[in-house]
DNA sequence: CGAGTTGGTTTTCTTATTGAACCTGCGTTA
DNA sequence: TAACGCAGGTTCAATAAGAAAACCAACTCG
């Protein structure tokens, strides 16, 4: 199968892949939470290739994840910046991130910590139901047929719950429709 | 750059990257968390050619994601099991859903909707401060160098703030230390 | 004029992925 | 007992993608 047919899938993990699944393009994108801007910035802190950092900051234009604007004229210069669509790549950036300290940190512990400006306070990353804000844990979740489905693959049974208190909901900035 | 450098990068998304980073292991990482567990299986809902599926899943396994157990003897058969750091993934898949659920469905709506079970409802997935209880947007989060950190790299500066009121820790299960 | 900076492209070589076929151990059917 | 089927892989030749190093172009600065 080539890249090109994960698009088409009936499958949002497939179609996000198609679009960041690439690990030249992960790393991209952490520099770019970090703001990191430049191509010449980008290709000394991560050591890729110029000819790959080139395609994939093309691609990533292309799925409009990044804006290409220029930051002067005169010399023409361009900077690569996230698009709203790239911004809401932050949840699965810091997720990766999570999972890394947890699983993969050494011995000295983790390489960076995250402080919420909000609270001030040095935090991890949970994520809950948008429904009832509890933890989301595989067991708790059931997955059924959308709208947008095709063919009947893609489909588990599942079952387990449990009874929670339940809280008013989480006002997502972009939340189910 | 090679795949092995980044195991030791002293920056967690490198390491995660390193496991996961690959298009296919995300696919499988999908597959594990529908109740998929055997070859075949794998490989008739994916696609992969078989050489690469059976290179991936050993990875995966030699990386403690998956553990390759028998659920028969007599002929000796294995599957694929997602361990609890396997399991740990699944904020990641469920940030990856949600993006693609939101940027890259179709007009005919979503492919899957997920159901909480503990509350019953339809929902997403929304990533919280685990100290604060408040949705993370990237403006709102500050980095700094943690006791695993390396060279003076991965550096960022960033402003703004928001007065929110408090509320109390979520106990993730997996928090920070 | 010559050197430096930024943002790339070109070229050549090496590695990874694909597609098809093949192998193994065992059970089942004829 | 031979033939076949199945699950779970491996092997092999052809092709695509990635790496390393060099080169290019537009402009500025001294």
């Amino acid at each position: 199968m080539r890249w090109n047919k994960l698009e088409g899938e009936a499958c949002s993990v497939a179609r996000t892949v198609s679009v960041i699944g690439d690990r030249w393009t992960l790393l991209i994108l952490r520099d770019c939470f970090l703001r990191v801007r430049r191509f010449e910035e980008f290709q000394a802190r991560l050591g890729v290739t110029r000819p790959i950092l080139a395609s994939r900051l093309r691609k990533l234009v292309k799925d409009f994840v990044l804006a290409k604007v220029p930051y002067q004229e005169r010399p023409l210069r361009y900077e690569y910046r996230l698009t709203q669509k790239g911004l809401d790549l932050y949840p699965i950036v810091m997720a990766i991130v999570h999972w890394g300290d947890v699983h993969m940190a050494g011995k000295k512990g983790r390489p960076l910590l995250h402080q919420h400006v909000s609270c001030g306070k040095t935090f991890d990353p949970v994520m809950i139901c948008s429904q009832c804000g509890e933890p989301l844990s595989p067991r708790q979740v059931h997955v059924h047929r959308g709208p947008g489905a095709a063919s009947p693959r893609h489909m588990p049974a599942d079952a387990a719950a449990g009874d929670r208190k339940q809280r008013r909901p989480v006002r997502s900035s972009r939340a189910h429709p």
